[in-house]
DNA sequence: ATAAACTTTCAATAATTTTTGAATTTTCGG
DNA sequence: CCGAAAATTCAAAAATTATTGAAAGTTTAT
C-alpha cells in the first residue's frame, strides 16, 4: 500500500472510530492527519488535504486545542500560525481520560450522591431497587474515578509494567 | 428529593451520559429506567414511562438485547413480553467493555496491521511519521486488548482488589 | 495609520440521526 | 386453524448535529 491511500485509510477509520466515542467525524480527522504528519500545518493545509472549509477547520482545531491534544506554532518571521498533534500516545490517552473524567464522569458521581439520598421508605422496593443501583453504581465509578487518578500521572513504563505484574 | 423527580433526573442524566459514548439517548435512557425498576417492565410500561413511541421502544430494547444488557421475560401464563435490565453493575460494564472491544478496538488493531506495512523509504520523514504513529498507537492498543480481556474474565473483587495494590 | 494577511464568528444550509405511527407479521390460547 | 393480542418493520417526518462561506474582527509590517 502507498503512503497515500494509508493515510486516507487512517484519518478515515480514525474519523469514524471518533463517532462512536462522542467525538465528531471531522475533529478525529484533523488529529489523525496532524499524527501522522511530520512537520507542523497551517489551517490552509488542513482544509486542503481534508476537503473541508475553512469555519469548520477553524472551530475543530479550536476544539482539539482545549483538549490539549493540538498546540498552536508560531514560527518565527512566519505570519501564518501551525498546528502540531501530541505524537506520545500515551500522553495523549492521559490527556483524553483527565478531559473526560473532569468533563462526565466526575459531574455524575456528584449527581448520584445527590441521588443516592432520596426520600422514602427503604421498604418500598421502588425506594431500595433506586438506591441500591445508585450506590453501587457510585461505588464502581469513585474506584474508577481514583484509577483514572493514578492512571493520569504514571508513566507509560511504570502503569503498563504494573498491569503485566497484576495478569501473572 | 422524591423517588419520582430522582428517577426522572438519574434516567435524564443517564442518556445524556450515554450521548458522549456514542449510545442514543433513547436506548440509555430505556437501559436507566429498567435499571432502576425493581420488576420486569412490558414495552408498554417503557412508552408510557418515557413518553416514546412504539416502534422508537421495540427498536432500541432490541438494540439494548444485542449488548446482552437486557434479558426478555416470558410470565407463565402471559401474552405479553417482559424485560429487565442486568441489576450487577461490575457485570453491566463488564459487557459493555466486551461488546466495544469487538466492535471498535479489534478492528482498529487489524486495520493499523496492514497501515504498518505501507510502502516506501523509511528515511522518508513522512514514512516514518507514518508508521511510527501507528506503530505506537498498534503497541499501546494491542496492552489496552489484553488488560480488557483480562478485565472481562475478572471478578469485581479480584481487580479491584488488584487495582488497590498497584497504587500502593 | 493603513492595508494586506490571517483568524474567528455565526446565520443559513446540509447532512445525519432519531422518532413516529400505521401497516404488516408473528404468536398463541382456544 | 382462527382471531385477537402483541411484536416488528420501515418510509416519512422531525430533531439534532455538522458544515459552509461570507462578513467581521485581529494582527502585524511598513
Amino acid at each position: 500500500m502507498k503512503l497515500t491511500e494509508a493515510k486516507q485509510q487512517f484519518i478515515s477509520s480514525w474519523g469514524a472510530f471518533g463517532t462512536h466515542w462522542g467525538i465528531n467525524r471531522t475533529m478525529a480527522q484533523i488529529h489523525a492527519l496532524l499524527l501522522v504528519s511530520p512537520d507542523p500545518l497551517t489551517q490552509d493545509d488542513i482544509m486542503q488535504e481534508l476537503d473541508i472549509s475553512r469555519g469548520n477547520t477553524n472551530m475543530n482545531i479550536r476544539e482539539l486545542i482545549n483538549w490539549g491534544l493540538v498546540e498552536r506554532i508560531l514560527l518565527p518571521g512566519e505570519r501564518k500560525e501551525y498546528f502540531s498533534a501530541e505524537k506520545d500516545i500515551w500522553k495523549v490517552v492521559k490527556q483524553i481520560v483527565k478531559e473526560r473524567k473532569k468533563r462526565e464522569l466526575e459531574p455524575m458521581l456528584q449527581l448520584l450522591d445527590k441521588l443516592e439520598e432520596v426520600e422514602g421508605d427503604k421498604r418500598d422496593k421502588h425506594v431500595k431497587t433506586f438506591v441500591e443501583t445508585v450506590s453501587s453504581i457510585k461505588k464502581l465509578g469513585k474506584q474508577a474515578d481514583k484509577t483514572l487518578d493514578v492512571m493520569i500521572k504514571a508513566e507509560e513504563s511504570w502503569f503498563v509494567g504494573n498491569l503485566i505484574k497484576m495478569f501473572k
